[in-house]
DNA sequence: ATGGTCGATATTCGA
């Protein structure tokens, strides 16, 4: 059985309450069938559900907490199997999974963006982006094979064309060689396929996020690609396309992260 | 080398 016509969205969408309205526009312009929300920095029982269900998303998944992190859901799709995950010892609110009618299991992930110093030595926050990875790479590596799409902002621009400079951004945080690898051996571990490079050449650039410090980001353009899709290989053969929806960066009261479009076939 | 901007929340932190 194949993944008929489904639209998949994966978003940033940098407090869920402020943007509301993106959430519209989005469905209006592109109607995705599932959108994958992370950072909604809101307590599950403040979660716009209303809003949401009132633009065609009355299937919701919610593992927020009051602030910060916090992944949803929204889907025109009944949704099952609905599981929060914990990672690193903490009750913090970066992974959910669901499945879909059509049996397909779907990660929403929000991974540690990391702090400013890439030394885990000195800055906590980077040691728990690294344990993070470290502790997803062993988990993948002990699920059995199945029809899987993992989505979010994993926090790591993997190849030179992911980054506006490869060469200034080798010591930034989210493009250090040890983070590089770091996902590329939780990839590599359930055997993901990066959907969204398997329709942009890899020698294009292509970032799904800017920096709202830029006085112009478009004009600047110093972006990176931190958000992904990845799709286990069986699904390969279903991909339909896939694009980052750029014009949403500039769409009014933005986040600073565009989203992410994937289309699945018959 | 530095600072630039957001959102949630409380006058700072995390991004």
């Amino acid at each position: 059985m194949g993944i008929a016509r489904v639209r998949l969205a994966t978003w940033n969408i940098n407090s869920i309450r402020a943007r509301i309205h993106l959430i519209q526009q989005l469905a209006r312009e592109a109607a995705p069938d599932v959108i994958c929300l992370q950072e909604t920095k809101v307590e599950d029982a403040l979660f716009p559900r209303e809003a949401m269900a009132e633009i065609g998303y009355p299937h919701q998944a919610i593992f927020g907490m009051r602030a910060y992190h916090g992944v949803a859901i929204l889907s025109k799709l009944p949704l099952e199997k609905i599981e929060g995950h914990h990672w690193c010892g903490k009750d913090d609110t970066r992974h959910q999974s669901v499945v879909l009618p059509n049996g397909i299991e779907v990660h929403n992930l929000y991974i540690p963006a990391g702090g400013d110093e890439p030394d885990p030595a000195v800055n906590d926050k980077f040691a728990h982006k690294l344990d993070f990875f470290r502790e997803q790479t062993d988990w993948w590596g002990r699920q059995s094979d199945g029809r899987r799409i993992l989505v979010g902002d994993l926090n790591v621009a993997p190849l030179e064309t992911d980054v506006w400079s490869h060469k200034k951004l080798l010591k930034i945080v989210s493009h250090t060689p040890i983070e590089v690898e770091h996902y590329e051996a939780m990839r590599a571990a359930h055997g993901w396929v990066d959907a969204v490079r398997h329709f942009v050449d890899p020698d294009e650039k292509l970032y799904s996020w800017w920096s709202y410090r830029a006085r112009d980001w478009r004009a600047a353009d110093k972006g990176r690609r931190l958000d992904h899709v990845w799709v286990t290989p069986n699904l390969t053969d279903s991909l339909a396309a896939a694009t980052v929806l750029k014009d949403a960066r500039g769409w009014e009261k933005a986040s600073d992260h565009a989203p992410i479009l994937v289309d699945f076939r018959d």
